[in-house]
DNA sequence: TATATAATTGGAAACGCTTCCAAACAATTT
DNA sequence: AAATTGTTTGGAAGCGTTTCCAATTATATA
């Protein structure tokens, strides 16, 4: 592959020369500018990227580090993310933290130092799983990241996260404000913190209308199509009087409502269900889902930027608030 | 940051021993090692991968240059591609070739050219929206490469890939073997390759079976879930007489589904429905979806093993066959 | 104990680039 | 024509590693 080097020799220039041209900052004469283009093109010249870096101490890359690289709204997200990167000519270098099943307990840690001295110039945490201690601890040396669905009081700024909380605690007052008093839950995973956040929510809006749940209505949900067809049999085999079901995410929804319908119940006219995160999904189930939208995309533009703002000195406007919107569609039938 | 001659200067050796130490081939005394490594901690200090790359020519990093990084099950792939490459300790660049948006008619080569002066080891061409002049422009220069779902003869083992062909038509034959003449479809998109190639498959079937598809009964689709929604709309406007759909994916299938339940349409009693890929969705339509198995995992799984093969040496299995699989559920009523 | 062999070690050279500085050249002013 | 200013240029130094070689130290053998 050819060098610097080959390319001064060809066109007859010093390679200080051929680095200006290439870099496109500092004044060249247009006729050495000339010759070193033509003697790039002759050699298919592509400089070492490796070498530049080096020397320039930036990658032009941003590590993304995440557990939440599956689920279908994911890729979606990812596409955001590389989208905007590209658009300002970055790339991005992903790693997956969730390699539980790798049996090394470090993983976590481990992987962001290979970001890390792979010469990332900033880091996207993506998600939950890695404790505050460990994000503290890597802040100290590495202070360039971003927190994804995450938050973290002393980082705020850097954390660009949805009140899943309030979400949870509006979506189950929307079944109470429907007439719902005896509803059943899948929940979200109670592994992920959004998970947890988003039952309590749930749970504080039954309190706060006098609403009590007995557990047997609670079955602790995975986010997966079949959990959610799993856990309306398992509801369903209990007997239970509920008229409505509050999902952790449009997935266990989708599922549940197809596990409903083939039991011969009709959604929602026997049993209302509600989702969470407002997929691609939700409009398309029958009946179509209503929701908790989770602006997921606007969520990570905003980390992205911040990111590429703090790294590389750009001024793009960075949105820090994530207001919770629920969609109405037609998966909640109104009892009053 | 604390370079490698911090740790050696701390440790009271020299730079090379730290490096044996890092590196763990060469032969370094027990004595030498624990100095080193206590140095390393007491500075936190990690290896400048750049410089590393810069000597040793290996980036241990395989770029994934992709125009279909959206999408339901692509995430998955991702991840399947991304576990692959940290079980042998690499990781993946990721870049969207698909940014049709900026403007630039040589983005493709271009992104391709990012990632190779990267440093990239190694490059996994995912979809089929790449020239094959492209292809084999970059070949010459950077043989490391390897196309995943997509095919060029000249590159026959660098490709893996699925005959869409035979499984369009394998699809349509199931549809007449269930007694099936009047057979709408909702195609998958014509840009790309195996969009064509699936419904010249299919369309090949209904030839052998002697039943002509009118033109009205056929509309481009584009894999979207909204897409599907409207063709059914516009199928059903035009007052066809259809007892089949076949669908150029599981999402336009879904919604195509849900469109024609909430228009009073039995699936299957009136009308059947057939998918294609077999996502994660299939099982939990309703009724449960009958479709075409594309195992993308396991070719995501042997382009991957291939190319860490070619480029670090190593010996991993690697498959070349991809069956086409038909998977029977309850979308397709039998009319016989 | 002296010698031959093997294991370990330190550090120079090289990787391909950017950046800096001094030198060369060009354009302008006196 | 000489002096001043501004522009362009070549190439040395340095970025943080790995690898090689010669030198040192440890071990085995006679």
């Amino acid at each position: 592959m050819a060098t610097i080097i080959d390319v001064a020799k060809l066109a007859g220039v010093g390679i200080g020369s051929v680095s200006r041209v290439i870099n496109g900052k500092d004044s060249v004469s247009d006729k050495t500018k000339l010759k070193v283009n033509k003697a790039i093109k002759a050699l298919n010249y592509k400089p070492n990227q490796s070498a530049r870096s080096l020397v320039s101490k930036k990658f032009n890359t941003i590590g993304i580090w995440g557990t939440e690289l599956a689920g279908t709204f994911n890729s979606q997200t990812l596409r955001v993310i590389d989208h905007e990167l590209i658009t300002h000519e970055k790339h991005c270098l992903v790693t997956n933290g969730d390699i539980s099943n790798l049996g090394n307990p470090n993983v976590a840690i481990d992987s962001v130092n290979d970001l890390i001295s792979k010469g990332c110039d900033g880091i996207i945490f993506w998600g939950t799983d890695i404790t505050h201690f460990d994000i503290g601890f890597i802040e100290k040396y590495f202070p360039n990241i971003v927190l994804l669905n995450n938050r973290i009081e002393k980082f705020d700024q850097k954390c660009f996260y949805f009140n899943h909380y309030k979400a949870g605690y509006i979506a189950g007052q929307h079944l109470v404000d429907n007439g719902h008093k005896s509803i059943a839950c899948i929940t979200g995973d109670f592994q992920t913190e959004d998970g947890r956040k988003r039952h309590e929510g749930f749970l504080d809006s039954m309190k706060d209308n006098n609403i009590t749940v007995p557990s047997e209505f609670i079955i602790e949900g995975d986010y997966s199509f079949i959990k959610g067809q799993e856990s309306v049999m398992t509801l369903l085999k209990r007997n239970l009087d509920f008229t409505a079901l509050f999902c952790g995410n449009d997935q266990s929804a989708m599922s549940a409502i197809a596990t409903l319908t083939s039991n011969g119940f009709n959604v929602p006219d026997d049993i209302s269900v509600f989702g969470y995160d407002d997929n691609d999904i939700a409009p398309f189930t029958s009946p179509p889902l209503s929701t908790i939208r989770v602006p997921f995309d606007d969520m990570a533009l905003a980390a992205v930027r911040y990111l590429l703002n703090t790294c590389y000195d750009l001024q793009l406007s960075v949105e820090h608030n994530f207001p919770v919107e629920l969609i109405e569609r037609k998966s909640v039938r109104n009892l009053t």
